[in-house]
DNA sequence: TCTGGGGTCCTGACCCTG
DNA sequence: TCTGCAGGGTCAGGACCC
């Protein structure tokens, strides 16, 4: 057990059974949350869907196909955030190095922990039984001596939906010290944490079927098809090599807000004004977290699926609402919309802590925008984000402000 | 068959500078 | 002054993750 102090706790169908507490008279039927408009994917389906075939990232319209009786509910992103935060408390509780991936899953480093709570499988069986005692809800957890091994194992003792019926997992998977290659080299080469489509077809053109097939190959073979950095990683993770800490407390490297719309856009003035929308809540987002940062990135995809971005980089820092507004817009005219737009992005990225000091309104040098975003901030903190918007955002049905997570899974009905 | 939103990381081209 | 080169920054795109 020396070393296997790695936890990979991963919730089970978090959205889902989240919603279901909320309403349990729908346990035992397919649910799926997300994906309830046409452009929409499913984030998320309970095992009861998932035996019909309906997996999350699968587009709406062929989820409800493969299982028309099931039902589809809209996500709510903020109550999952708060669920998620009384989750990770529980995680902290048993030791600081939590370091979470997304809402529903964490690693874990309880090397520290070990004297005061038991060894690691111990304290994984405490975090499931805790979970479910005040949140009601299941997880899965794999104990490894890295974070890559801890992965695959929480995934190993997931429920699993067969057309049957619904068969539970262990829970908990143990991959001890010195097993390894023998849990790791019969599993498809897929199962590697980096191998998705693209990768999958290059392997696939090495022979390369399993994770033991990649591992037995030379570096340099790996290399010479995946390039240099993926290459070595996962050359280095088929053999079970990961040398990562738990890391907690990461900071952001980018924030940024996108949408696609349920219609294509065809007209520039209404794509500056969606991008409006999107560039303040982008701002706001960035004071909130005391950020500010200097490239802003446009991200625009075509009705054909084309994606572009565009980015410009300012010297200094920037967080106010009109300036990365400005630069998202030249960056905007620069693109025929003509064909049809059905997403539109902002991002900022190269974030620096604090928020910056924008100089001027003008060129004048009369007035600071970090005067005017301050305000913004402090009328919004009182009365609800919604309470002052750029101008270009009122229409006769009131403002309309983007949140995070407002649209998580695509535009709705 | 039709592909969301929020991210991270990597690569290659290009430009500038010393 | 010109050329070659290395290194760093920027930009755009691709792949991947949940």
């Amino acid at each position: 057990m020396i070393g296997c102090t790695i936890l990979h706790v991963d919730m089970d169908a978090f959205f889902v059974s989240v919603e279901l507490l909320r309403r349990p008279e729908l346990r035992g039927r397919p649910v799926v949350v997300g994906g309830t408009g046409d452009r929409g994917v499913v984030a998320a389906a309970n095992y009861e869907a998932r035996a019909y075939g309906v997996y999350s990232a699968m587009p709406a319209t062929r989820a409800r196909r493969l299982c028309p009786h099931a039902v589809f509910l809209p996500g709510d992103h903020e109550h999952y955030g708060d669920v998620s935060r009384n989750v990770m408390t529980i995680f902290r509780s048993f030791t600081p190095l939590v370091e979470p991936l997304s809402l529903d899953e964490a690693f874990l480093d309880v090397a520290g922990s070990t004297r005061l709570y038991g060894t690691a499988i111990e304290i994984a069986a405490a975090i499931r039984t805790r979970v479910l005692d005040e949140q009601g809800l299941t997880c899965s957890v794999g104990v490894a001596t890295n974070k890559f091994l801890a992965k695959l194992g929480s995934q190993a003792a997931k429920p699993r939906a067969t057309l049957r019926g619904i068969e539970d997992g262990p829970g908990i998977t143990v991959i001890l010290p010195g097993e390894e290659l023998a849990f790791l080299r019969p599993l498809p080469v897929e199962a590697l944490w980096g191998v998705g489509p693209a990768t999958l077809k290059r392997l696939d053109r090495l022979a390369v079927r399993t994770v033991g097939d990649l591992a037995d190959l030379p570096v340099e073979a790996v290399v010479g098809t995946l390039g240099d950095a993926s290459g070595h990683h996962l050359h280095r993770l088929a053999n079970a090599i990961d040398h990562r800490r738990v890391v907690p407390d990461q900071r952001p490297k980018s924030i940024g807000h996108e949408e696609t719309f349920a219609r294509d856009h065809h007209h520039l003035a209404t794509l500056r004004r969606e991008l409006v929308r999107l560039a303040d809540a982008t701002a706001s987002r960035l004071r909130r977290h005391d950020l500010s940062g200097r490239t802003v990135t446009i991200k625009v995809r075509f009705h054909d699926f084309r994606t572009i971005t565009r980015s410009s980089t300012f010297p200094s820092p920037v967080s106010a609402g009109p300036v990365i507004t400005r630069a998202a817009k030249e960056l905007l005219d620069g693109i025929d919309p003509s064909p049809g737009i059905r997403l539109l992005g902002v991002s900022v990225s190269q974030l620096v802590e604090g928020v910056a000091h924008q100089l001027s309104f003008d060129d004048s040098g009369v007035g600071r925008w970090d005067d005017a975003s301050d305000a913004v901030d402090r009328v919004r903190r009182r009365f609800g984000d919604d309470a002052v918007v750029p101008a270009t955002m009122c229409g006769p049905d009131g403002p309309r402000v983007k949140h995070r997570g407002d649209q998580q899974w695509g535009p709705q009905a």
